[in-house]
RNA sequence: GGUCGGUUGCCCGAGCGGUUAGGGAUCGGUCUGCAAAACCGGGGACAGCAGUUCGAAUCUGCUACCGACCUCCA
């Protein structure tokens, strides 16, 4: 039975979907003005993983993860952080050449993280029409206002029908004592209020025109606001578009439970009349020297600097496996720190697990197995399903791994038998746990790469190394020991082993 | 200031009432022509104080420190 933490409950709850055999799951997805920073991996990993393992234990899962390409952006503007506006400007772009761009990019990344594209990826400017239509049933049910153009959410009118701030543990006495008067909010009636549709001031380069009818003092009006949908919006009107008025799973940053998720809530609440999402799952942040890591801070490095080791910050390249290893390696709820050092420790890690893998598929099997590695293959899968189980535990899991690459790399030194039902069991279990449900490429790359090439090239490697094996027997050492130095120096790792050799690039 | 969370060995990081987490680093041993890898083993820990309990890293209280959110943020 699979448990997840419910941020609703505060608490694990055994999950059970709202229709057998389906999951409905809504993730918020990046905006896209900016490269993924390595805390955009995060999420992006956390519910890949929950993806791979609904759909693993059997469900059939309509994931959804969104592209936010407007909204946000117009807000930043307020703030002197425009960077799509900016970067439109300064580059002589349309705003969605920039969309593009880096929607493009996001996607390279997360393909090179190995994180599976979700079933419908939404973007907030393709549904404008769907969130004017929120819009006007939050207006028809009476808890929004028109302000100069713009419709706002009545916080306190909500908050009498419904419990405000339920997820992120807040009421609203605390939010009216503690939200900061900022500018330019005079339009609303409180400062807890918030913005389901904004009218355009005449910079923006972004606005769409809508039509909405509602009642002022007992009159029936119209407002025309040439303008675009409020932050919060398109989540709740894309989610309901394509999960339904209810649906399962709702994911994110820890740092969007508020204000953006208690606005999703209230919104859907508002229109609907009732909740919309049954688990609401929200994955931690990721740290640099204790603070986290994120566009306010300016202290990000973005994946495509990890990759190419291109920051001050960075020793050396990491490569996305590694990347992806090291956010497996802690709790998705826990804060992880990130600094050149932990990375090294989780590459080394990866390599370990990678050429246990490679020595799977070569081990041949024995008539028996030894005890210890009987009982290690019998528990394994066990094991890691429960990690899984136990709200998506994937640092055991790899540890249930680690403990069992002892037991290949004893088998592949001699010092230990397999039998033939248990080497299948193993392969099973690593072949569902490393590679389909934690998403590891432990094959390598290089394998899949280029094909035929790859092949002649394997061979010819094989047979230098195969002419040191035979230098080796007659006790040649020059010869040996000049092949092996050679392949060093060009970036090879030489093994020797019991059969022969190992190597890798 | 309010709300919530954290503090685990040299480092990263699980555990949430009784069992060796795991990885990296390090030290010793086995293997080896040498090297690498692998294997075996060692050392090293629960922020502090008090309490509950037969038993606490795990529960309670207090103290100290750190962080997140309260404003766009994954």
């Amino acid at each position: 039975m699979l448990y997840l933490y419910n941020t609703l409950a505060r608490t694990k709850q055994p999950f059970r979907p709202l229709h057998e055999g389906h999951v409905g799951m809504y993730v918020c997805g990046p905006t896209v003005y900016g490269d993924a920073h390595l805390g955009h991996a995060r999420p992006a990993i956390t519910f890949d993983i929950l993806f791979r393992y609904l759909t693993a234990i059997g469900y059939k899962v309509r994931y959804v993860r969104n592209i936010t390409d407007v909204g946000h952006l117009e807000h930043d503007a307020d703030e002197g952080e425009d960077k799509i506006a900016k970067k439109a400007r300064l580059e002589q772009l349309e705003p969605m050449e920039v969309v593009q761009f880096f929607t493009n990019r996001y996607h390279h990344d997360m393909e090179a993280l190995n994180v599976l594209p979700p079933s419908i990826e939404p973007h907030a400017s393709g549904h404008i029409i769907e969130q004017i239509a929120f819009v006007q049933k939050i207006l028809d049910k009476g808890y929004a206002y028109v302000s100069n153009g713009s419709v706002y959410m009545d916080v306190e009118r909500y908050a009498q029908d419904f419990p405000y701030g339920k997820l992120s543990g807040r009421n609203l006495e605390d939010i009216v004592t503690d939200t900061r008067e900022l500018d330019g909010q005079d339009e609303k009636r409180h400062s807890y209020d918030f913005a389901l549709w904004k009218k355009a001031a005449p910079e923006h380069i972004m606005h769409w025109p809508a039509e909405f009818r509602y009642t002022e003092d007992g009159e029936q009006k119209v407002l025309k606001s040439e303008g675009f949908p409020g932050w919060h919006m398109e989540c709740s009107a894309m989610g309901t578009k394509y999960l339904g008025e209810e649906f399962d799973i709702h994911g994110g940053g820890m740092d969007l439970m508020f204000p953006h998720h208690e606005a999703e809530i209230a919104q859907s609440c508002a229109a609907l009349g009732h909740d919309t999402v049954h688990y609401w799952l929200h994955n931690n942040m990721i740290t640099i020297a204790g603070k986290k890591m994120g566009k306010s801070y300016n202290n990000f490095i973005t994946l495509r600097q990890f990759f190419a080791g291109d920051h001050p910050l960075l020793t050396k390249a990491f490569s996305p496996m590694t990347i992806r290893f090291f956010i497996l390696m802690a709790h998705y709820r826990s804060t992880v720190d990130f600094s050149s050092e932990a990375l090294e420790a989780a590459e080394k890690g990866f390599q370990r697990m990678a050429e246990a893998y490679a020595r799977l598929q070569k081990i041949s099997a024995a008539a028996t197995s030894t005890d210890e590695v009987h009982s290690l293959v019998a528990e394994l899968r066990q094991h890691c399903a429960e990690a899984m189980d136990d709200d998506l535990n994937t640092p055991i899991v790899i540890s249930n791994l680690f403990d069992s690459t002892k037991a290949i790399n004893s088998v592949a030194d001699g010092k230990a038998t397999i039998s033939e039902a248990d080497l299948k069991e193993l392969r099973e279990v690593w072949q569902q746990f490393a590679i389909d449900i934690l998403g590891l490429q432990l094959a390598g790359t290089q394998q899949s790469a280029v094909g035929g090439q790859q092949e002649a090239y394997n061979k010819a490697i094989d047979l230098l190394l195969n002419i040191r094996l035979d230098a080796k027997r007659n006790k040649d050492w020059p010869t040996s020991d000049r092949i092996r130095n050679s392949l060093t120096e060009l970036g090879f790792k030489i093994k020797d082993t019991k059969e022969g050799f190992e190597w890798s690039l």
